[in-house]
DNA sequence: CGCCTTTGACCCGCGC
DNA sequence: GCGCGGGTCAAAGGCG
């Protein structure tokens, strides 16, 4: 049987590319058949938008996991959609609504968990672990490359390696698995941080990329041009699939602990994140919900 | 032509 | 020392 779901030829690659249509495959889609190859979805389309399901779907997922990653996680939130932990992780004392975010400042190794450092030589680089569904996907606006994919021991999935394209010598990593215990979920790692300053596609040339990353780009322009994608009018987060996993965070936050917040105030931040950072740290992030929640209230 | 994915081989750390 | 598992390399082929 894991033979079989490996042989399936399932396609993380789509995922971790972000395309999107319109016409983006349902949970339930994805969920009659897993192991389908996604990337037969992601056609080559500039559409950006995905319905997010309610953040109640994943609440069954996330207690499996729960249960699975316990002992790499000091804290574990169910009914968030992403969760997100890093290397040496200390939750904050402030928590952001409905997700958590762990420094990475300071060492957590309570008596019955395992750190999420192995002694690897690999794992002396700093780690950021986030578990998204597939509707949520699990791009951002950095262009990867994919260079390798490895069967893992104990899982149906294999897990695809990423790195970041966009500069030769950037170390930045990025491991993409699927959960076994529920397809919807991918666990996503990052490795190192980028080398170079984080390029806004807003005005960039798509001069001499190829294919895939146009549609990165493309998308995660869209992000900021098209004010209107972001829907306040039901209680599933529209975001684009090329959103900045961070972006997705905070409105996440956003949306369960303000309600539907205003679109042209966090579409202000993901103006900020895309165009003053395109990557926040955790601390910024925080910082960013703090500030924006305060000021709705 | 340039960049991508695919995939087998190789490297390295770890446990026994 | 050996085998296993995870991570990376690099050649081959595809695509626009």
């Amino acid at each position: 049987m894991d033979e079989l779901a490996y042989f399936m030829d399932w396609d993380l690659e789509a995922i971790v590319r972000g395309r999107t249509n319109e016409t983006a495959p349902s949970s339930a889609t994805i969920m009659e058949n897993p192991y389908l190859n996604l990337s037969e979805f992601c056609s080559e389309q500039d559409e950006i938008l995905w319905n997010f399901p309610e953040f109640s779907e994943t609440t069954k997922v996330l207690d499996e996991l729960e249960d699975l990653y316990k002992p790499f996680y000091p804290v574990l939130h169910p009914l968030s959609t992403q969760n997100m932990i890093t290397s040496n992780s200390l939750p904050i004392t402030k928590e952001p609504q409905q997700f958590k975010v762990f420094k990475s400042s300071e060492e957590i190794t309570p008596h019955d968990q395992v750190p999420i450092v192995s002694k690897s030589r690999k794992s002396k680089k700093n780690k950021v672990v986030k578990q998204v569904t597939a509707e949520t996907s699990i791009c951002d606006s950095w262009a990867w490359r994919k260079y390798g994919q490895k069967p893992i021991k104990g899982s149906p999935y294999p897990r695809s390696y990423y790195k970041c394209s966009t500069s030769k010598g950037c170390l930045a990593r990025k491991q993409v698995e699927r959960s076994h215990l529920d397809p919807q979920v991918f666990l996503i790692t990052y490795t190192a941080e980028h080398s170079h300053p984080h390029i806004a596609p807003r005005n960039s040339s798509l001069a001499g990329r190829t294919r895939k990353n146009n549609n990165s780009i493309v998308a995660s322009q869209n992000i900021l041009d098209q004010k209107s994608t972001c829907s306040s009018s039901s209680s599933a987060v529209i975001l684009s699939q090329n959103t900045p996993l961070d972006e997705v965070e905070m409105v996440t936050s956003l949306e369960q602990s303000k309600g539907l917040a205003k679109e042209e105030d966090f579409l202000e931040l993901l103006d900020e994140a895309e165009l003053g950072h395109g990557w926040f740290s955790n601390t910024e992030l925080e910082e960013l919900i703090g500030d924006f929640t305060s000021n709705l209230s």
